[in-house]
DNA sequence: GTAAGTGCAAAACATTTGCATAAGC
DNA sequence: GCTTATGCAAATGTTTTGCACTTAC
């Protein structure tokens, strides 16, 4: 997805929610979406620390996370490790995680027999679904090798 | 499976890994497979500080349950929240939860279709499946009604 | 006797919050 | 100008750790 569209989707978005278009609020956006990895919000905070000087404050880069979180703009990802990783959403469909234990590498996949048998579980038990988290821990292949 | 049973493969486990068999663990042990429930660290060692009096120190309870848990005793659960909940696991067969994002209910389910798509889709990573997490998150038949 | 385990309090860690100041709208 | 957002530092909550003391083996 263009630059441009995110910040005009997000720009729209704090319009809908009665919330302030800030620099800092644009200047994370921007970050968040020039990266295709994961991160995490300590990650985020260092990268704007160090590109910029000044930069955003810990507490704002938290709550512009949670905010950008509720909106659909980045995804939240527990990994287990303690801290939340994140990813920009827009524009990718949905996929779950495939973390390696002994080198950290995160690997997607997409799987819709899975989401579908989730949607027959839920039903069975009274459930609406709003939501999962399908993390699967393993070795991969180089650590295998290694 | 009965307490006795728990008991000698826990001492067997020790054994194995060279390990002490204290009072404290045995203690431990012995409360986690009296509850059928999940429980945190922090209830846990409440549970003892309540029940005997001087109890088993924090720190030992969180050393303990990790013990637990790489010895396959207790199976750890991350719901998402910050805090980790464990419930004890032999003599049950594996299941994968369903959280109420309301009420935070957990309900247990099987489902082995989505066990063998896993394995699956690890194969067609080239990773070695060696867990995984699966938390569907929803809103419960209760919550929905009220 | 010796290595491992415990308890305590302090540290670590990510994250949240109170409050005064700054700045969108 | 009014209300929301920011920055800072302090607080939070869970979990981990250093170290002296204790204890299982």
């Amino acid at each position: 997805m263009q630059p441009a569209t995110v910040r005009r989707r997000f720009e729209r978005h704090l319009r809908d929610e009665g919330l302030r278009l800030t620099p800092q609020r644009v200047r994370i956006l921007e970050r968040v979406f020039l990266t295709h990895e994961h991160f995490s919000a300590e990650t985020l905070f260092g990268w704007l620390r160090a590109e910029d000087g000044s930069a955003v404050s810990r507490a704002t880069v938290y709550r512009t996370l949670e905010l950008l979180s509720s909106g659909g703009f980045v995804t939240a990802l527990d990994t287990g490790s303690g801290e939340m990783l994140y990813e920009h959403s827009l524009g990718h469909s949905h996929h779950d995680h495939l973390v390696c234990k002994h080198c950290g590498r995160i690997e997607e996949f997409r799987e819709s027999r899975i989401e579908r048998l989730q949607e027959e579980v839920a039903l069975r038990h009274g459930f609406e679904l709003t939501g999962h988290l399908l993390r699967l821990t393993g070795v991969c292949r180089e650590c295998q090798a290694g």
